[in-house]
DNA sequence: ATGATTGTATTATTAGGTTGATACAATCAT
DNA sequence: ATGATTGTATCAACCTAATAATACAATCAT
């Protein structure tokens, strides 16, 4: 599984995103254990620092507990799981109606471009 | 009309897309003139330097042109407008499809979700 | 012709992100 | 007990982005 991580944005915070995708998609189980920083820094070819980062990142969130000598674990709070995993989805509709209405396409032309598309002036 | 630049990616990066949406949704029509790199940047409360440095991007892309000591305009290939416009179109919309896919809605969740009109924050 | 405005270029400085190289105490497996 | 692994902390170096302060030649309005 690659990575691939954008140059044009803080790679910490890409880790934290994806991270947090790998958590409420279920890849990391809640009570799961993590990999070592170390290991994952090896994995995603980042700086061990630069995952620590991300790390504590998400632990300020919640969603993964640190054992101070023994690794690092998901939450077993699956609720707070799953509403960072809604919180993420519907961030993701509104910001993606957001972006289409900015290029000056209504709801609805949005929609029916979703089902199969009729008339929304993007067949060309 | 605000410009809610993000300090978490590059300005200029932020300014140039901005930029080419105002442009292929028509705010500033084909052929039309532009306002100077001083006095966007002024708007934009960001320095003429990152101003420049994103009209350079934005030519480069031949979306708009430059008179040497005279101001820059649109292009007129309302053509070219139109194709950027189509493919942000469809990157925001492979992207969307990307992204809840990855939190594990399937396509088909996806477009039922959005024709329930549930919260797509638009309604307004 | 004059003065203001245009794009463009230069230099220096600041801030933040990333890497690399360590180091330490606590824990686990053996 | 020993050695490896854990999270954590620190320091220096580098790079990019961004700002600030200029400066210049070419154009336009007057």
């Amino acid at each position: 599984m690659a990575w691939d991580l954008d140059s044009d944005r803080p790679i910490y915070a890409q880790l934290v995103e994806r991270l947090q995708v790998q958590i409420v998609s279920g890849y990391y189980p809640p009570g799961g254990k993590l990999p070592s920083v170390r290991e994952l820094a090896s994995v995603a070819a980042v700086n061990p620092n630069t995952m620590q980062k991300a790390f504590a990142e998400l632990e300020r969130g919640g969603l993964i507990i640190t054992q101070r000598t023994n690794g690092r674990s998901v939450t077993e709070d699956t609720e707070l799981i799953q509403n960072i995993k809604l919180g993420l989805a519907k961030g993701h509709i509104e910001t993606f109606f957001s972006r289409m209405q900015e290029l000056g396409y209504t709801e609805r032309e949005v929609v029916s471009l979703l089902k199969g598309g009729c008339g929304t002036g993007m067949e060309a």
